[in-house]
DNA sequence: GCTCTGACGATTT
DNA sequence: GAAATCGCCAGAG
């Protein structure tokens, strides 16, 4: 795979549980920080998801639009939401509040 | 190598 | 303030 998915997915892994990123932030961490575009077909690409391999899977689940907007999901948003609630993050009307947004 | 498209974002109407 | 528009970078055809 190319070093800017690679970079993408590795950036994504180091997101804490509870938290959520916007792709713009993702793009930014990689080094393109307009990139946020590619940043989803890149993990839309991704089929280690946390649905289908519970041990071994990127958490794209954690990656939401910059406006706290649920994105697209590979598994249907229903599935990202589902995720994201189990592990302590409030959705509202498929948006996350702002405070959860993770900063390094 | 040119063109189109997209798990997006900021601006403009 | 919601909806339409343009811009953006990286991959695929």
């Amino acid at each position: 795979m190319s070093e800017f998915t690679e970079r993408v997915y590795n950036c994504v892994s180091k997101v804490p549980h509870g938290k959520v990123v916007s792709y713009a932030q993702v793009a930014e961490m990689v080094g393109s920080p307009s990139a946020a575009r590619a940043v989803g077909v890149a993990l839309r690409k991704n089929t280690r998801t946390a649905y289908l391999d519970k041990d071994d899977f990127i958490p794209c689940h954690r990656v939401v639009r910059a406006d706290g907007f649920v994105g697209e999901y590979n598994g249907g948003r229903q599935t990202k939401r589902e995720l994201l609630c189990s592990e302590g993050v409030a959705i509202n009307d498929n948006k996350v509040d702002l405070s959860y947004f993770w900063t390094e």
